[in-house]
DNA sequence: GCGTTGATATTCATATTTGAATTGCCATAT
DNA sequence: ATATGGCAATTCAAATATGAATATCAACGC
């Protein structure tokens, strides 16, 4: 009878490749694996990896093994997002997954009222450009640029939120305040790399195609934010970071260059657990609430 | 993160109702599962069992895990498969599943040259009047008196098993030697339940009906045979079984009472398996070399 | 009533599994 | 040529899990 600890291993080492590799995901030790491994082609009969000095490599059988024991670890995400959504406690923690531009300063700065209200929660940020899965139970929560396509997720689209150019006023001070559009060719410019826009509502390379030419460019929005506030041009930056910045000056009468929808994204059963509602409504609270300040309208609230 | 072996302890509980019964199944002892299951819950944060004096019984978290957890044995059984499938060696065990009517005597007999032939694998005959399920890896090989519905079996019709009526020498010479079916009135008969003749081509009701009433009844095969070569009456007698006993007479001109076909069924991935192909194409030959034996037509090639 | 059966929990000596440290191997970079 | 780094295998002491024996309890049959 196969042990199906060792088929958790199994997919472990042909999903990282190495021994070594798979240890560290899963929190063993090496040897460990090496034996468990040694013992599960024993009982097979078969040789499931080649052991290389590069890592392990794979028979025509641990290939076809691997689809099987990745489509258990399917059902064991099942029971784990059954287990937490039966968890009526507020206590244990919460992963929320989110792109950096909003998760590194926006969502951290936010959550003080929860973690107040909630202190038996761990709350988890985890700052991911890369989509975190929520049936595979990488995220409890994720704040999503778009609409998710897997099924059993729950999905809310929350605010839109706008990018306005800004510039610091160091280097206004120095080059001039551009009066219109047409004044950008005289000025740095500040460009993400186009993979960072691929879910923007405005094409921006419309506008984007005035500026001459980057002085900084940059696929992290976070770096991009930095060059602006230290003066090295004009770029797009998200108008609800700039609210808390006096030093950043808003130009072309408040032009939007590109928005994006923020979407706010659970999995179906995993918001029957009470503390990730608790999360989930909070940060739905939160974001509506701020509705005006992702959309960059506090400037003309403040000057009326 | 979640041990699957733990899982596997979890499913074997559910499925058998008590530490107890799942143990003795998975051959392990009761306290080991107690622990281990006390170690899952403790993990998950939740119950999975009320454990009561009359077993254990299942929470509502517990069943819904139950399904996945199911889920996740049909994947090790399909690994299962691969893996024998991929076996070319011809060692190992074979595990052929049929009905006592053949199992138990005329195959344990055919299999002398299989095993003389082949002395690395292991022969294991399980007869089963319940239908092992191939797919299930409750046999290699099965026996069946009728074609298999379940996809991704191999079937092939072999021979016809007929059924004759037979009484003894001792005791058709206490009674006589009935001439016509009519006949049949004035003697003993000896029925096999109705639930066994499920899979008969002819419908055996007919014929039975000429009997006057049962001295003996059985739903066991073996019991009516028994009954018949102790001279309790006339009784249907497989052809194939009379061969080898001189004192059973078959009456009526070799009538065919009822009949049966015989399947010999496999799954597919297992027929790739080096030693159940070997089984399977042995126990295929077997069966055609002796299906006159099986249409009960010795008798006639024997008078000639 | 009273013993029997079958269930889970507990105890303790034992067998198994594990991890830290180490070795040895090969490829690559210096 | 010689280091370096990543890899799997080996060794051995320590942690861990296991099973046999036992205790305890409830239901059932006589």
């Amino acid at each position: 009878m196969l042990d199906w600890e060792d088929l958790k291993y199994f997919l472990a080492m042909a999903e990282h490749g190495s021994l070594s590799a798979a240890a560290r995901k899963l929190n063993v030790s090496q040897p460990t694996l090496s034996r468990r491994l040694t013992a599960l082609e024993e009982n097979i009969g078969a040789e499931l990896f080649a052991r290389t000095r590069a890592g392990l490599e794979m028979t025509l059988l641990g290939e076809q093994m691997r689809h099987h024991a990745r489509h258990m670890q399917d059902d064991v995400h099942a029971i784990e997002r059954l287990v937490t959504g039966h968890d009526s406690s507020l206590s244990g923690s919460v992963m929320i997954s989110c792109i950096e531009a909003i998760g590194a300063i926006w969502l951290v700065e936010q959550l003080g009222p929860f973690i107040e209200q909630y202190p038996g929660i761990t709350v988890d940020v985890k700052v991911d450009n890369a989509v975190s899965d929520l049936l595979r139970r990488e995220a409890d929560i994720a704040l999503r640029m778009f609409r998710p396509v897997q099924n059993d997720l729950v999905a809310r689209r929350t605010v839109t939120m706008n990018y306005g150019y800004y510039a610091s006023r160091s280097y206004l001070e120095a080059r001039g305040v551009p009066d219109a559009l047409k004044d950008l060719k005289e000025h740095n410019f500040i460009l993400p790399h186009d993979e960072i826009l691929t879910h923007t509502k405005t094409d921006p390379r419309k506008v984007y195609s005035l500026a001459r030419s980057a002085t900084f460019r940059s696929n992290s929005m976070m770096a991009l934010a930095t060059a602006v506030e230290s003066g090295f041009g004009i770029g797009a930056y998200s108008c609800v970071m700039a609210k808390d910045k006096p030093d950043l000056v808003r130009l072309f009468d408040d032009l939007v260059v590109f928005s994006t929808d923020i979407w706010l994204v659970s999995h179906a059963e995993l918001r029957r657990s009470a503390r990730i509602r608790a999360m989930y409504d909070f940060l739905g609270d939160m974001l509506m609430e701020q509705s005006e300040a992702f959309a960059g309208r506090f400037h003309a609230a403040a000057a009326e």
